[in-house]
DNA sequence: GCAAAAGTGTTGTCCTTACACCCATGC
DNA sequence: GCATGGGTGTAAGGACAACACTTTTGC
């Protein structure tokens, strides 16, 4: 153990960096979907022979001099051509023997985007959504990642305006009460879930109904953002 | 851009990695405590020359083979000594440009810890406690990083008992108020406080009273970590 | 006309807030 | 005895949970 109170010269950085051990890094991207009243995460089946055929997450080495947010956006923009979509670090995992092929850290970004506002592109590796409770085994230490980011999306979910971000830009309320029910795996009474956000005033009435359900329609809302964005609450409330 | 629907022949793990790039990863601790009032962060300054006597966040390099969390808590014991602290990963930060010997990530864990409850080892660098809100200019980015990690105890602390982690094991309802509203920067009701935490079941009765104080002295309570760990809510309830 | 889901109100309970007075100790 | 903070109760308002019937559409 080294010494106390020892007056420190000044270092050169270069020469600290330079002897740092260095780790190769990688992205992962979580990125969630709703569809049929479920929710969906997009996969691809690896292509490492030890893992021949399991699922994995959407990944890619990070370039150098690449921020991980971009790396993360770029792994994104790839696979479903979108730019501009919710994303959001998460974690990173560093397990020393996570990876096969040695040591490599990852850091995890979820992702939530609406289905039908994009068409997959490189469909390499059978990439596919999948239904988030009926995934089986999975590469890597992914569905450890999944399931955190799993429970990361059930606490956002409730705290912040996200769920707008899986629906397309007109819904219904039944459709946000299920993306809602979904994620929680709950069941919510309609009349409170109705009366709850109308109460919060971030539904913006348009003048359209649903077309061709089987049923009565209902009436279609915008999110506004903008009013969200002034009227969000500072909160202070303990609660644990 | 690689073409669409290509079957992939498998490919050999060990050869993937070698393929990446890879960078040079440390992690910094925030070590938070509460003394006197005021919140406080354990800070050395730089021994760096482009930042001589700025202060700066206590980090290493990541050692091969060692996970993050690891490298996160040999931080923290070799500067305090202590083991079995609250630890937790909050962000990874990555900008090629924000160490000034080359591209390094970093990863980025808050500690909680009673300032009382050990004695800072290592003290090179003038280890020392700072009061968060009379911190100038820092080292690196971790000015930056000092305040998302503010942030991030704002929140956490409203959603979980972190407070009792930063207190001695008995304390006064007036200790713990004072860590909320330093935290928080917020004034609190006094009787609507102690009712609410009264309410909670969490606070155990010593017998014990506050000594040496120059007014009425107050009960002291422990934290029932056993009972929380019981009756936590598994929250429901949609808020923004 | 039947099935399926939309739309709507009230009541009780609980939680939160605001607020004022007496009490115990050190000096 | 005075200064300092400890300890307590109540009333009003707001949020949430529970709960049932009528309406609109497609078939």
């Amino acid at each position: 153990m080294a010494a106390n109170n020892i007056a420190v010269s000044p270092r050169d950085a270069i020469e600290l960096v330079v002897s740092y051990p260095t780790v190769p890094l990688t992205v992962d991207c979580v990125i969630f979907g709703f569809h049929e009243n479920s929710l969906k995460v997009l996969l691809i089946k690896s292509d490492l022979t030890k893992y021949e055929g399991k699922l994995s997450l959407l990944g890619d080495k990070v370039n150098a001099d690449e921020d991980l947010d971009t790396a993360a956006n770029r792994v994104l923009r790839q696979r479903t051509g979108m730019t501009d979509v919710f994303l959001e670090q998460v974690h990173t995992f560093s397990k020393p023997d996570r990876h096969p092929g040695g040591r490599v850290v990852t850091t995890v970004y979820a992702s939530l985007l609406n289905i039908k506002h994009h068409q997959l592109l490189l469909h390499d590796n059978e990439l596919k959504w999948h239904t988030i409770n009926q995934i089986g085994e999975m590469a890597f230490d992914h569905k450890q990642i999944l399931e955190v980011c799993t429970r990361w999306l059930q606490k956002r979910i409730q705290e912040q305006p996200l769920a707008f971000n899986l629906l397309p830009v007109k819904f219904s309320l039944r459709q946000l009460q299920n993306v809602y029910e979904a994620i929680l795996d709950v069941k919510l009474d309609r009349r409170n879930f109705r009366k709850k956000f109308a109460s919060m005033g971030f539904l913006n009435d348009t003048d359209e109904m649903e077309t061709h359900v089987t049923h009565r329609p209902g009436k279609l809302y915008t999110f506004d953002f903008v009013q969200y964005q002034q009227k969000k609450k500072n909160f202070i409330g303990i609660d644990f």
